[in-house]
DNA sequence: CGTAAGATGAAG
DNA sequence: TTCATCTTACGG
């Protein structure tokens, strides 16, 4: 169903992040699993340029930061604090060093299968922060370069489309450097935004 | 090598 | 506010 609906490659090459961070807004992100089929809304997310300090590619190309470097729509995802995922979504052109963090998800589909995977169960906190969702959705390092137009991951559009004035930019947050900087976005009013 | 910081989350 | 927990990047 959500299938035909997914983006094309081009969808996240022809933007840069800030431009991708606003658009990914309301559409879907979907997760085919063993156990069966993920769904959520993006309501959250953040741009991360080349020449940000608080982008990890503004330090050059090394292991971690590649896949950023690459041609926009894949997945770039790392491993911090000793035991999270983040997952980001790289756009535009190879050597562009931009990625979107998506920073949080309104759950559609799976729900159960997301609290058995957070150990929680409150809806409220399944997939309100970066590396709650990729707990939710079983996404970690084997999906880092993954294409994100292709299964089983990947990302839908929703045809509800979001009203601009619904759409909110404000300040990063859980960031150290570039903290002034009006780089994330979230849908106004939606409960699963994360919290400071 | 040694080490400090980190785009976090949960508990107290 | 504190802490769990470990990869990464960088300096010696």
């Amino acid at each position: 169903m959500y299938i035909e609906n997914l983006f094309k490659r081009e969808f996240f090459i022809n933007r840069n992040a800030l431009n991708l961070a606003v658009n990914l807004l309301g559409h879907l992100l979907i997760h085919q699993t063993k156990q069966g089929t993920l769904i959520g809304k993006i309501v959250e997310t953040e741009a991360y340029l080349s020449d940000d300090p608080a982008s990890h590619s503004v330090i050059g190309k090394t292991k971690r930061n590649a896949p950023m470097f690459e041609r926009g729509g894949i997945a770039y995802i790392y491993f911090t604090y000793g035991m999270h995922y983040c997952f980001n979504i790289v756009s535009g052109n190879k050597n562009m060093g931009e990625a979107v963090l998506i920073r949080a998800i309104e759950p559609i589909k799976g729900i159960e299968i997301m609290r058995k995977n957070r150990r929680k169960q409150d809806i409220k906190i399944l997939t309100n922060g970066p590396a709650k969702l990729t707990q939710a959705f079983g996404i970690n390092k084997k999906y880092n370069y993954h294409k994100l137009n292709k299964r089983p991951l990947f990302i839908a559009k929703n045809h509800y489309k979001i009203p601009k004035k619904q759409i909110i930019q404000t300040t990063r947050i859980g960031i150290k450097k570039g903290t002034q900087l009006p780089y994330r976005f979230y849908i106004k009013g939606n409960s699963f935004v994360s919290k400071k």
